[in-house]
RNA sequence: CGCGGGAUAGAGCAGUAGGUAGCUCGUCGGGCUCAUAACCCGAAGGUCGCAGGUUCGAGUCCUGCUCCCGCUACCA
């Protein structure tokens, strides 16, 4: 673990003009909120930080296309968002927006900051414009014919058919996705922030100095950027909807999306101190604080590279010491897709599996795409849930808890007459939160889940070997309590090392085996965990049944658009 | 087209100095009966994407190729 004394975890600010699906979960927020549980249960000093991203051109487009105003869309999704988030465990300690009054403040002041140091560019280029909208129109928001394969909804950008990279003003009928219009050319002037100037800056940060702390995804997809050369990138649009440009001749201009997001990071951080009466510099500034950005592959570019650079030419500030990001999840076997509707949406998951979101969370972490892209299926979702969950983790509670009851009505017997497999059994267990953590602080999350089930799966074994309820039978009644007290203690270890990835359930054992209170290093071989009793209780996870399952699938093929 | 990531038993993964291919789940057989028909033991199952090469020896190193995913700078 790293000395550092203060953590700063950021997860990718969500996009708030849709709902969330368990594709973001699986990339972001479930490693996020891993890793900032097991700092807090390390009692670490550490602020868990993210918001609604609310800003970019295609809120107002899917505003005109609902009917609404933008304002009522970002609303509408961020406390869905947020609520989602409160479900699901995701346990921040700020979520804030990016429409609020202190982050349109503090991005202000960065833009003010960089350029009263001139670290902008201006230029003035000809851009599309939609005149009916008075708009300018971004390449992805012009359609037409490509001229390369003459399919006929190519976007401006990029044509889905036959792949080409292409310029808005290469197609064929070029109209705006707005109006239908046809766009013209009409020149304006932007910001740009001259990434060509920080390349040794990078060369340095990024690859010479902390080559061997990237996931190979993430250290070949930004070295490929920097060795291919890096350009200045326009930091300002012609919209009506963001953060309006502080600078005199930017009328009718907002900051770019991207140079605003991040640093709702700091933003949120700003209000979260002022709600809790704390500075926020120390979780920015300060040398000995550990940041790190949570993100999906997608945003690999703007945390490794465009915004570490505004962070470096702002000064004072620290940059992150790690970026996992995670590749993609499919589902069934395809991409998810928002507009295809081909997605498993969080809000409506809660719906049909209400208060199961640890099952959801333990697939999601088993199969996270780690290294690379993953595939979630409702079968497979169903057999983890209870060829594992159930049938390894909560089966084994749920045995020793029954083993208690019925032998010492609850109280935990004593611990006498060991012999060496006892002995082994009891060393054992106690080596498993470091081999936990080490795997949480190397962000092998899926490896960190496996050896928690790992030490369930070892119980359950040792209660079959041991044979507690044949012994029972027998005169040796003292053997018989030296298995359940050792029982009680590996789930009583269970019940803490769990928190990170099933909260809910761990609050439940924490509360079946009274080890509330109790924190990661609070335990060990030589002091032990033995609760004085514990409760009855329900059983902590549930099978799903094959016609719950049929239901999703059929349901999932039905509402694809 | 260029760049990056990936390809290992039915599924999901490990294999970080090249030395008889491992783990979890599923399948089949057996055991147990405290337990959510749960648990424990055993077995079957892989020419490590394809083709070459280096080496006594290659999943691992080199070359070429195929397929999937992402990026390619005005989607976010």
């Amino acid at each position: 673990m790293s000395l550092k004394k203060r953590h700063t975890i950021t997860a990718a600010l969500p996009y708030a003009n849709g709902p969330i699906h368990i594709g973001h979960l699986a990339g972001a927020y479930i490693p996020a909120d891993i890793y900032a549980r097991y700092l807090r249960l390390l009692k670490k000093d550490i602020i868990f930080i993210c918001g609604s991203d609310e800003h970019g051109a295609a809120i107002p487009i899917r505003a005109k296309k609902e009917g609404l105003s933008p304002k009522k869309i970002i609303d509408k999704y961020h406390f869905e968002i947020k609520k989602t988030f409160e479900d699901f465990g995701i346990s921040f300690d700020n979520y804030s927006r990016t429409s609020s009054k202190i982050h349109h403040e503090t991005a202000s002041i960065f833009f003010k900051n960089l350029n009263e140091k001139e670290l902008f560019v201006e230029k003035t280029t000809d851009q599309l414009f939609d005149q009916k909208e008075k708009q300018f129109l971004a390449d992805r928001f012009v359609t037409g014919s490509c001229p390369k394969c003459g399919h006929e909804e190519a976007f401006g950008d990029q044509c889905e058919k036959c792949g080409s990279t292409l310029n808005a003003t290469d197609l064929i009928n070029p109209k705006s996705i707005l109006s239908g219009n046809k766009p013209v050319l009409k020149s304006t002037k932007h910001w740009f922030l001259p990434l060509n100037d920080y390349v040794s800056f990078l060369k340095k940060w990024f690859i010479y100095d902390n080559e061997k702390v990237w996931k190979s995804n993430v250290f070949g997809q930004v070295k490929s950027w920097i060795d291919d050369g890096l350009k200045p990138r326009a930091i300002t649009r012609d919209l009506d909807w963001g953060i309006p440009v502080p600078h005199e001749d930017a009328q009718g201009k907002v900051l770019y999306v991207w140079f605003d997001a991040p640093i709702g990071y700091i933003s949120s951080t700003i209000e979260w101190a002022r709600k809790n009466n704390k500075d926020w510099e120390p979780y920015w500034q300060d040398l000995d604080t550990e940041l790190i950005h949570f993100i999906g592959k997608d945003n690999i570019v703007f945390h490794c590279i465009i915004f570490p650079c505004i962070l470096h030419a702002s000064e004072k500030y620290i940059l992150p010491k790690n970026v996992p990001a995670n590749e993609f999840l499919n589902l069934e076997g395809r991409k998810i897709s928002t507009s295809k509707n081909w997605a498993i949406w969080l809000n409506d998951y809660m719906k049909y599996f209400p208060d199961m979101q640890d099952s959801l969370r333990y697939v999601l972490t088993t199969n996270a795409p780690e290294n690379k892209d993953n595939d979630f299926t409702w079968k497979d979702f169903q057999a983890k849930n209870n060829n594992e969950l159930v049938a390894i983790l909560g089966n084994y509670i749920n045995r020793v808890a029954v083993l208690t009851q019925k032998y010492f009505q609850g109280v935990t017997p004593k611990l006498s007459n060991m012999d060496k497999n006892d002995e082994d059994i009891i060393s054992k267990a106690y080596l498993y939160p470091k081999k936990v953590s080490d795997s949480i602080e190397n962000f092998k999350f899926r490896e960190a889940v496996n050896t928690m089930m790992d030490l369930a799966r070892m119980g359950n074994k040792y209660l079959a070997d041991s044979e507690p309820w044949k012994l029972i039978k027998t005169s040796n009644k003292e053997k018989v309590e030296t298995i359940i007290n050792i029982s009680i203690q590996i789930c009583s270890i269970l019940s803490v090392v769990s928190e990170p990835f099933l909260p809910s359930a761990s609050k439940k054992l924490r509360n079946q085996f009274n080890v509330q209170n109790i924190y990661w290093k609070d335990f060990s071989k030589e002091k032990p965990l033995i609760p004085v009793k514990i409760e009855k209780s329900e059983l902590i996870f549930r099978k799903i049944e094959d016609d719950e399952i049929d239901f999703q699938l059929k349901k999932l093929n039905d509402s694809e658009k």
